[in-house]
DNA sequence: TAAAACTGATCAAACGTTTGAATGATAATT
DNA sequence: AATTATCATTCAAACGTTTGATCAGTTTTA
């Protein structure tokens, strides 16, 4: 059965337009080429707006670039939804894959910043990403330990090992798309087939 | 039954001196701030040579950095004594993810080229990075395909995203240890806990 | 002694940041 | 009601620094 979700992720809106052209614009260059592989220039040029307001408003590069990530992320911490929804263990693992299914789909986005800090970290690492890839992987584990104390998983399964392999399996097929997509089709009319797929390997793997 | 595999892993060493050390200082250098976090100052001072010796042996930095990838890139590339082990396909799958286990701890920058060119590709992906993995996924999907004709797996699964599966949770688990290393214990002497674990999972989850 | 390896100095271009002036709207003063 | 002052915002220009690359010259090697 299938679990309908609402899953409500308002987008941030700066109150000034300036600032806000920056970071819609700065968005896609970030992601696409890292911190370092942008300008202040071509920034400023994408966003419309003179180079030196990057400077007035953020502080400097490295200030948009804290703002974006910021804004990124404040989706991805974004888990009192999942946490607080009243339904057993496994379907609440079902719910973070289609979370971070639907999250990727809404933000192409997300992923590189997420695993561009992961590889090459920046100033942001510690207080942005690494805080939120924490929660997520604490929920994760809460959500396993419930399970193991319903009685429904295996007792002898290392808790870490499996929440990692979940989260690894919905991870790594967004993560390898610019590499297999001439092996593997990667069409989100297949994304309802792939997280069946994903929770039908995990739920094998770890009812008792 | 664990299987014994030695995998032999010859590290490229240059003829010249000059250029062997630009080379191993560059390795770490390029891993932790990528191709554009370094400058030839950095690459020359760490490689205690002339400046100017990076464009001299390599025709620039990104010359030196494709030398990198190429060296890097050549070891997992190297699928042929797994493919042509007579053992029987989920044996096989095991064989690639200790593999893969063994590659990541012998060369702990190999994981951050790799993820850092799928995030913020340079000029390498298509020539280097892109080949590769298409290689190893398709050496995953082959087997797959082995188990399925053996009648060992179940045929109701889709091919592509049984074997990103297994990928993903062997790869996703390296790749997330800077941020969970408070969370989970990421040390070599669980790595064959490890892959037990996963290949009990994915054992569960592709056998009939 | 010719080729290869290496050096220090130097180059133009690009970098991120700062500046001081100009703008227009709002608040305070007369 | 008219004038002045203050404010945040935007701009073009220039700042000093760093970038990657080059080149003429020197040393080393064969």
């Amino acid at each position: 059965m299938i679990i309908e979700i609402l899953l409500v992720e308002e987008i941030f809106v700066a109150d000034n337009d300036c600032r806000k052209n920056l970071i819609v614009a700065a968005v896609p260059l970030f992601a696409a080429k890292g911190l370092n592989g942008v300008s202040v220039r071509e920034l400023a040029s994408a966003a419309g707006v003179n180079l030196s307001m990057i400077s007035y408003y953020f502080g400097g590069k490295e200030g948009l670039y804290a703002a974006v990530l910021t804004e990124q992320f404040a989706i991805l911490g974004k888990l009192e939804e999942i946490e607080q929804m009243e339904v057993d263990t496994l379907q609440k693992f079902e719910l973070y894959v289609r979370a971070t299914v639907s999250r990727y789909r809404r933000n192409p986005y997300l992923l590189r910043f997420y695993t561009s800090e992961l590889t090459n970290p920046t100033a942001c690492f510690e207080t942005i990403i690494k805080p939120a890839i924490k929660r997520v992987v604490q929920m994760l584990l809460d959500t396993f330990a419930d399970g193991l104390s319903d009685r429904k998983f295996r007792d002898d399964l290392n808790p870490t090992d499996t929440v990692l392999a979940l989260a690894g399996m919905i991870n790594f097929y967004f993560l390898l798309e610019p590499a297999t997509a001439e092996l593997v089709d990667h069409a989100p009319e297949r994304d309802e087939q792939l997280i069946r797929h994903i929770m039908d390997i995990f739920t094998r793997g770890v009812l008792r």
